[in-house]
DNA sequence: GTGCAACTTGAAGTCAACTTGAAGTCAACC
DNA sequence: GGTTGACTTCAAGTTGACTTCAAGTTGCAC
């Protein structure tokens, strides 16, 4: 059976290995065994690795992740689920579509100050209210 | 000249009076006096902190947030800066469609298992490539 | 056998945006 | 003038997803 070290792992899932340690400690991830104190890992890890990110990019939290992953390692899905974050998606992008209509109008709008410009101040009242959660900065992936 | 105690503005605003001295020790917002050591804002207090949700809701830092005011705290917003976030949101937007599609088919694909249907793999793999960035939650304002 | 890069561990640090806690002050009301 | 409760400050804690560090192995090439 084909063995990666934890070198090949990252280089092929392109993640650092320290992050790949750190699913090991938080159960996403197994190693198949080691060489001396140093991890083996399966070819399978990779799917894994690439459902992990599936996740992420979905906006599931590691946790969340791990709990779709039943006890034997095979991934069990609640489509219940995946409708729920359809939705919340969804509402997000209506948000951001708005918001980045809004930034679009207000870059090129006349008005000598934004504060005098009628959308601006839509927007305003938009965001003040509430309607437009805040959001979290995309993560950067180190380089 | 109407002034608002920290509790008025935090009721106004929908926002913690934590959250308003922390705003003010950032440089984002400021009190026009104190009544013995109690704060008292002036009624501009609240555009500002508008500004600040609309700001946050476009994904903007508070450090960003606090560039964009100029020292007499009027707001000077790079029209550049607002078209780049535009286009951010534009890319962000796509990945999330696409995201919100795969999850939608996922959800009543018929395929016994997940990694046996066709769409699913492609995604997974867009996302094992990175083509799809991780996300952060939404902050949930409390409650 | 020797060197050393690459691995190992566990603990601690980072980041952003706040929140919480302890201990103190004080304005307003009775 | 005494109580009370809302304010104040400053420090430390929280959250999630990692990264970084120090110190200790070790597999492998020579």
């Amino acid at each position: 059976m084909e063995s990666l070290d934890i070198t090949e792992v990252a280089r092929r899932a392109g993640v650092p290995a320290s992050t790949l340690r750190f699913y090991e400690e938080k159960g996403l991830i197994a190693s198949i065994g080691r060489r001396g104190l140093h991890r083996l890992f399966g070819a399978g890890v990779l799917e894994r690795l690439a459902l992990i990110a599936l996740g992420r990019a979905a906006g599931f939290s590691l946790d969340d992740i791990a709990r779709m992953f039943s006890p034997d390692g095979q991934p069990s899905i609640d489509r219940q689920m995946l409708t729920a974050k359809a939705d919340e998606l969804d509402r997000t992008i209506r948000q951001l579509s708005a918001m980045r209509d809004g930034l679009r109008h207000a870059a090129v709008c006349p008005a000598p100050s934004h504060m005098e410009c009628p959308t601006f101040r839509r927007i305003l009242q938009a965001a003040a209210s509430g309607a437009l959660g805040p959001r979290r900065k995309t993560r950067v992936r180190s380089p």
